[in-house]
DNA sequence: ACAGGCTCCTGCAGGC
DNA sequence: TGCCTGCAGGAGCCTG
């Protein structure tokens, strides 16, 4: 399942292959899900318009579009040209199963593909979820604010913020985590994860953590994050990049799935519980 | 306001 | 072998 290091990853890779590019031509299923916005309305936003950039925000990409003949800026150049200013916004939400693949239009169709832009350079922009889980949401910037997350970014916030996100809150800690009002980004693996990393109980009350067992929170998550950025993701389910191919974050696992299995750390099997509705995994020994 | 539970959806694993 | 059941989970919605 897509979290903030899938996102980020296959962000990257659609940027890298679709910048500069232009819609040509939209298509959408006709499923009641996964839209948002009406596919006639995507349709007649999308076509016709330039990406600017694709990036992420939380558990979101963010396509950014600009008017027929905008120039994108140009990735990782110093020179800074005036930035075109976006027009509009194409919004993926994967959801649990969704993908956004970067294709020939000759490379058949996978079922359940939801969404094809037919861009310009001959490429096709494909979305493809079987659940249905994910949301695709178009938004025009001149009638509405751009999209901002609700949480907070995981990677950059400050201490202090960290602490404050879980003063007083009466719920299990793992909750909080998977609250995205409260962190954008983090889902059920880098939760378990991260827990595990600052040696704490997914079941402890969130309000009740004590100020060094929040900071080890916040610098195990971020180092969790960034560590299977690196390695391109995890790949449960059947996630994969830009390109359709897997992450190996998920061989670096240390609770997550591996219920019975013994901690890497001292040996202890892992435990499984459920938490929130979600499956939940832990060192008893290690985590406290 | 906040917390917890239910719902959506399909693919896959496990049992008989 | 093949069918059936149950489970996985992000986030929006409803309820207490």
């Amino acid at each position: 399942m897509p979290e903030l290091p899938e996102v980020e990853t296959i962000a990257r890779g659609v940027d890298q292959r679709v910048r500069g590019d232009v819609i040509a031509q939209a298509w959408f299923s006709s499923h009641r899900e996964p839209f948002k916005t009406r596919p006639e309305q995507q349709a007649r936003g999308l076509e016709g318009r330039v990406i600017l950039s694709v990036h992420r925000t939380g558990k979101h990409i963010v396509c950014e579009l600009g008017a027929l003949g905008a120039k994108p800026a140009a990735r990782g150049k110093q020179e800074k040209g005036p930035e075109p200013t976006p027009e509009a916004q194409w919004i993926v939400h994967l959801g649990m199963t969704g993908r956004l693949l970067v294709t020939t239009p000759d490379g058949s169709m996978a079922p359940h593909t939801h969404a094809r832009l037919s861009l310009a350079s001959g490429r096709e922009l494909r979305f493809v979820d079987p659940r249905r889980f994910g949301r695709l949401e178009f938004r025009d910037l001149g009638r509405k604010s751009g999209f901002a997350a609700s949480g907070a970014e995981p990677l950059v916030i400050e201490a202090a913020e960290f602490a404050a996100l879980f003063r007083g809150r009466r719920l299990a800690i793992k909750a909080a985590l998977l609250n995205q009002n409260l962190l954008a980004g983090v889902g059920n693996i880098y939760a378990d994860e991260s827990l595990f990393r600052a040696g704490i109980r997914p079941l402890r009350m969130a309000g009740r953590l004590t100020r060094l067992e929040l900071e080890r929170l916040r610098t195990g998550l971020r180092e969790v994050l960034e560590h299977a950025i690196r390695l391109g993701g995890s790949s449960v389910s059947d996630y994969v990049d830009a390109d359709g191919v897997k992450g190996f974050f998920q061989l670096e696992h240390c609770v997550y799935q591996r219920a019975e299995h013994p901690c890497r750390r001292c040996e202890t099997p892992i435990r499984r519980i459920v938490v929130a509705g979600r499956g939940t995994h832990f060192c008893p020994k290690c985590q406290r």
